[in-house]
DNA sequence: CCGTAATTTCTGTCTTTTCTGAAATTTAAA
DNA sequence: TTTAAATTTCAGAAAAGACAGAAATTACGG
């Protein structure tokens, strides 16, 4: 596939962003791949347009399948994987929040939970300091929560409190 | 400074999750140990406590300031600079969105405009692809500006928000 | 100013991650 | 089956990043 100067921008920008978004330039840059193109793409031809090995492609689109942004599906009379991203940006970034909550959030509430629950046996640790574990486990706790409740409203509730901005506040006081 | 069971069990962790989080396994193991630290510490006394470099604590700390995370303190009649993070678990979570909109999307934002700006000129790209560009920059537009509207809101405030859950939907119907 | 404590910068080494190319495996048509 | 295309796995090369220790710089008390 032909990159036009605009798409190659893209690609390029994306995989210079990998590193801080916490996947490798291959995977980005296959991600802006397939979120731009028109159609399908095979995986050949994935890497033949950003000229990375075939395997990296192998690799990097089943990471992109494992954060659940990509796709496969096929052409009658072709048995070639055909590769297409999810094209609906605001499911693009609920599938990366989600990823990263459960990558980076979780196992942290997990340890806070377990750290808090021997806090009982543990008679070293200054009681300011357990109280801050304590803390700190209420606080992911919470937010946790309420993420799991917002996830589940459905999209038009949430552009429109989104659109009413800090109008929201009204309904508090 | 000597780690209890639990300090060291929380340190640990923090490195760990180091790399998901995007920063050094000694930036975080620093950020662990001063959160938790009942008091400021010294730069040698951090380093022999985690047992790193001295170098790498300097490097590491400078790091945790820029995020906002650590500040100096002083003690009288005492030339060597005490660092301690900060203790609201809420400020600290502010800092890091702060930081992470600033690293992860304002760029990508800035590349988005930019591309569509040039949209015009290019005649080769698909109107399909140029839309979809466009779709995506108006969308991240709107996303940032609203996290900036509920940046600027009251504490107590967002905390209410927060607690109603999915209830806040109910001003939209 | 001088000497010393404290901190930072720099350079090279080590570690980790990413990526390639070859080999192995799977898949499906013949 | 057999065969060949397609995909995946794997081992090692290459690149990137983290870190230690030395050297340089800064800050301060005398």
């Amino acid at each position: 596939m032909q990159l036009t100067p605009t798409m190659h921008r893209c690609v390029l920008h994306w995989g210079e962003m990998a590193s801080r978004w916490g996947v490798s330039r291959s995977v980005a840059q296959i991600h802006a791949l397939l979120f731009l193109a028109p159609a399908p793409l095979t995986a050949d031809e994935i890497a033949e347009t950003l000229n990375v090995a075939r395997s990296n492609v192998s690799v990097s689109i089943k990471e992109l399948q494992a954060w659940d942004l990509v796709s496969v599906t096929h052409q009658l009379g072709d048995r070639r994987d055909y590769f297409q991203a999810r094209k609906d940006i605001w499911e693009v970034l609920t599938m990366i929040m989600d990823g990263r909550k459960k990558r980076e959030v979780d196992p942290t509430l997990q340890m806070l939970r377990e750290a808090t629950a021997d806090a009982g046996k543990d008679h070293e640790t200054p009681e300011q300091v357990k109280q801050r574990i304590a803390d700190m486990l209420e606080f992911v706790e919470e937010l946790s929560g309420w993420y799991d409740q917002i996830r589940t409203m459905p999209r038009p509730t949430l552009l429109k409190l989104m659109r009413m901005g800090t109008k929201v506040a009204k309904i508090v006081t």
